[in-house]
DNA sequence: TGCACATATTGATCTGGATCAATGGCGTTT
DNA sequence: AAACGCCATTGATCCAGATCAATATGTGCA
């Protein structure tokens, strides 16, 4: 909650080309000075902290955002007050997409951590792809795999255990840690049981036990928010007896 | 089953200008030369038939599909055989959007009934896009719509009891089919009790058990596949308690 | 240093909906 | 018209996970 004093970085370039994480990011695939013409209506602007909030539901949608350090989860929220998970936003992804179709946000979304952004203006965006049929082309590969994404969680929620969407979602985090080149195997917890509880569809309570059972079959070491998974094999057989088509792991962006 | 006389309709120019659909419709908003220039890359293929197959996982991913008489339904199968049904498409609903992503489909189109299809060659909507930017928005809007609609089920399948899972469906059957010009009240259901169930992350003893439930309220009046919706209000207030956030109907493209 | 508060863990109990099972209705085939 | 198969309905039982409840374990703040 204190003011970290942070230089502003209103409206400063970015520099698309330098950052770590431009294979997992909107420029994949672009020619150079395509991202550089990105690179000119991107804004960076001030490190978001903890608890703080990106956009609301009603808000008027005229960016999308890339994250690119930190943690950003999204949900709606009922008239009673109880909060319902969407998702979680890692470095490289991207937050409201949801938003283009009628011009307005539809949830909340709150930095669950220090978190630096990057904010893509949908108009100036839209008017670049014109130019650049690359980026239009990498746009829509982009809302695609949302929607596949999206299938896929409908798909695990219809049909699976407790268990299974754990362990589900713990090879997702594991996966798309790796490829932000962090461990696979040994990483920290953004976010709280309930929130995970409330975007896999169960008690916070169950999730708890859950983290224990893992622990005593040897699959992981959790300790609060520190989790090590020590047989991602053993993670994998639990959710061995779903799958059929549908590939790739969720949310990877 | 018994094969209707059909004149070969391959690759005939189709008019969206006389489309009653054209309003739900990807040409919608577009400028009257843009949508002829649509309607030329569009195919209208010969219709098929109740329970023949529009694509299947791991057909390469050529062209987006629409319904224009008919429905079908869209599903993933397990190893051991049983389906999970994705979602069911109305006429001026469009499918394949998921298969932008990695080049390939991954799931199973169906018909449910005789059901005539517009295909939509996809690299010469992307090509056309090009030159039309309102296609080019129209295209984004209909993604994030699919976005927004699956994280509302998302929602749904996560936070709903049986009964507000199965009156959440009817409404938005009711709702789909009264855009289209049809009875908001009275329509008859394409798909088995099973399917339904599929859908909705329920067995079909529970769907059977419920609109048993909702007529026994005064709420409807089902015969096999026939349904009314006596009570449009009673119907709705079934699921009062959610909601917050979020507007629009699902999968009302 | 100690209090207040949020977050986790663990235990006990309850229940909505799954599963198992039997029956009935309707269309299709022979 | 009999026989088959598919789909739907209804009943009986069971269980995974929710809910209620009590107790740690931090973590920040006065």
């Amino acid at each position: 909650m204190s003011d970290a004093k942070v230089v502003s970085l209103d409206g400063i370039k970015v520099a698309c080309s330098n950052c770590s994480l431009t294979s997992l990011c909107l420029p994949f695939g672009l020619q150079p000075d395509d991202v550089e013409r990105l690179e000119n209506i991107i804004k960076r602007n001030r490190p978001i902290q903890r608890g703080q909030m990106l956009y609301s539901p009603g808000d008027k949608f005229r960016s999308l955002y890339v994250v690119k350090t930190g943690a950003v989860k999204t949900y709606t929220q009922t008239s009673s007050g109880d909060e319902h998970v969407i998702g979680f936003h890692l470095p490289g992804e991207i937050l409201g997409l949801d938003a283009i179709q009628n011009d307005a946000h539809g949830c909340f979304a709150k930095a669950l951590e220090t978190t630096a952004i990057c904010e893509l203006p949908f108009n100036r965006l839209e008017e670049l792809s014109i130019n650049v049929p690359s980026l239009q082309h990498q746009m829509l590969r982009l809302l695609s795999r949302e929607v596949s994404s999206e299938a896929q969680m409908i798909s695990l929620l219809n049909n699976s255990t407790a268990e299974e969407r754990l362990a589900s979602f713990l090879l997702s985090l594991s996966d798309r840690f790796k490829r932000r080149g962090f461990s696979a195997t040994d990483f920290f917890l953004a976010m709280s049981r309930q929130d995970i509880g409330s975007f896999l569809g169960l008690a916070l309570e169950t999730v708890s036990r859950l983290f224990t059972r893992f622990q005593e079959h040897g699959i992981l070491e959790v300790d609060r928010k520190h989790v090590k998974i020590k047989d991602l094999d053993k993670l994998r057989e639990v959710l061995k007896h779903q799958l059929a088509c549908q590939s790739s792991a969720r949310n990877s962006s």
